[in-house]
DNA sequence: TGTACATCAGTGAACGCGCGTTCACTGATGTAC
DNA sequence: TGTACATCAGTGAACGCGCGTTCACTGATGTAC
C-alpha cells in the first residue's frame, strides 16, 4: 500500500514525507481544537502514525508550533502580495488591497492568525517564523510610505499612520473571527469587501473624507 | 485562626467568602498560566482551599470562567465610562477618552481582555456577561452618534464609523498586548498617551485632518 | 549485481503526572421549639 | 437560654483519562565494496 504525501510516497514502514504530513496534521488540529486543546498525540494520530514518530521531527509542541507559525506567516505575507498584485493602481489602491488581503487571510486561516497573534506558544525568536513576519510588516510600511512620499518610519506622525492602518485591520480581523459584529451582520452579507472596505477608507493616510 | 476575605471571615472550616476568592484566585491563575494553562485545582490551591470545594460555587471550569468574563466586562464598561467621566467635555474629547479607557483596560487586566475576546471557554450568552459587553459596545455607539448627530446604527456609514473606531481601539490594544509594536517602542516610552491620542485622532467620525 | 552493514524513521509498551469528577464523610451554621 | 436537627460548605481519598516522554525494538533505506 502506497499513498502520495506531497512528492513523496508511503511505503508501509516509512512514512516518507512525515514532516510535512504533520504540519497539515497540526493545523488540521489547531482548526478544530483550538491552542487550548491542541495535542502532540492529536496530531500523530491525525497523520496516521504512532504518537513517538514526531519526535524524529520536532523537538517538542512548541518546536511543531513553532515550524506551523513560519508556514501561517509566509501564507500571511503571499496573500496581502497577491491581493496587491491582482489590483494594481496607485498607492492608495495598494494600501487598500494589502488591508483587504489581512483580513482575507485572518477569515481565511482563524487558527493560524491566532496562533501567530494570540499566543505565546511559537517561539518569536525562530528566524524562519520572524523573517516572513517582518516582511509583512514592511509591506505596510512601503504602502504608507507612498502614500506619504516620506519615509513613513522615521517620523511621529508616519509612524501614527502605520499605527493607525495595522490597528485598524488587525482590530477589524480579530473582531470578525470572534463573531463581535452581530450589529454589522447584515451589511457584511449583503457586501463583504464593501463593508471592509468602508472602514479602510477611513485611515488611508493623509486623505480628507467627510 | 481567622482571615478577611471580603465582608465576610474565614472561621476554620468554612471558607465564609469562597466564591469571592475564588474569581480572585481564578483572575490570577489566569495571569500567570494564561488560558491555555488555567484549571480548577490550581485555583483551588491558590485559594487556599481543596479541589473539590469549587464545585460547591462553579459547576464546572467554563461556569467559573463564565462569572470571571462578567466581573471582567463590567470592570472594562466601568473603566471607560470613569475615564471619560474625568475629562468631560465635547462629543470629540468623549470619544477620545472611552477609546483610551478601552486600551488602558486592556493594558492594565491583558489576561481578562483576552478572556472575553480570545477564548471560547466564557459562556456567551450568560446574561451576566453579555449585559455589561453590550453596555460597552453603546458606550461606543452614543460616543459616534453624537458626533454624527443622528442615530449611527441607522446608516451604513454610521455603521462604519462605529466598526472602524472599535476596531482600531481593539487592534491596538492586542498589538501592545501582544508585543508587536518594537518600531513603536520610543514613542510609546516619551508619550504612551499621545502616542495612542495620535491613533484616535484619526477615526473621529467626521473629523478632517491633513 | 550481490552482500554486509550503518543509519534512518518508524512502532508500541511503559512511565509518572496532573487533570476533572465523584463520593462518603464531617465540621460549622442556622432554625424550630 | 438550651437542645435537637436539618442544611450548608468544606475535606480527602479514589477513579479513570489523556498527556508528554522514554526506551528497546524493528523494518526500510542507502552506501561501500
Amino acid at each position: 500500500m502506497t499513498e502520495e504525501t506531497g512528492q513523496r510516497v508511503r511505503s508501509g514502514y516509512h512514512h516518507g514525507g512525515l514532516r510535512e504530513a504533520l504540519l497539515l496534521a497540526a493545523e488540521q488540529e489547531l482548526i478544530e481544537k483550538g491552542i487550548e486543546g491542541f495535542t502532540l498525540r492529536g496530531v500523530a494520530k491525525r497523520a496516521g502514525v504512532s504518537h513517538a514518530a514526531p519526535a524524529h521531527h520536532f523537538r517538542d509542541t512548541s518546536d511543531l508550533l513553532t515550524a506551523l507559525a513560519a508556514v501561517a506567516a509566509t501564507r500571511f505575507r503571499d496573500t496581502m502580495k497577491q491581493r496587491q498584485a491582482k489590483s494594481p493602481g496607485d498607492a492608495r489602491s495598494q494600501f487598500i488591497a494589502s488591508g483587504q488581503g489581512y483580513i482575507e487571510f485572518a477569515l481565511d486561516n482563524p487558527a493560524l492568525f491566532g496562533l501567530m497573534f494570540g499566543s505565546r506558544r511559537p517561539d518569536f525568536s525562530s528566524e524562519e517564523f520572524s523573517r516572513p513576519s517582518f516582511e509583512s510588516f514592511m509591506v505596510l510600511v512601503k504602502d504608507v510610505a507612498d502614500l506619504r512620499g516620506d519615509n513613513a518610519l522615521d517620523h511621529v506622525e508616519g509612524r501614527a499612520d502605520i499605527l493607525t492602518a495595522w490597528s485598524l485591520v488587525h482590530g477589524l480581523a480579530n473582531l470578525l473571527i470572534a463573531g463581535r459584529l452581530r450589529f454589522l451582520e447584515a451589511d457584511l452579507k449583503a457586501d463583504r469587501d464593501g463593508t471592509i472596505l468602508r472602514a479602510l477608507e477611513r485611515v488611508v493616510p493623509g486623505d480628507r473624507r467627510g
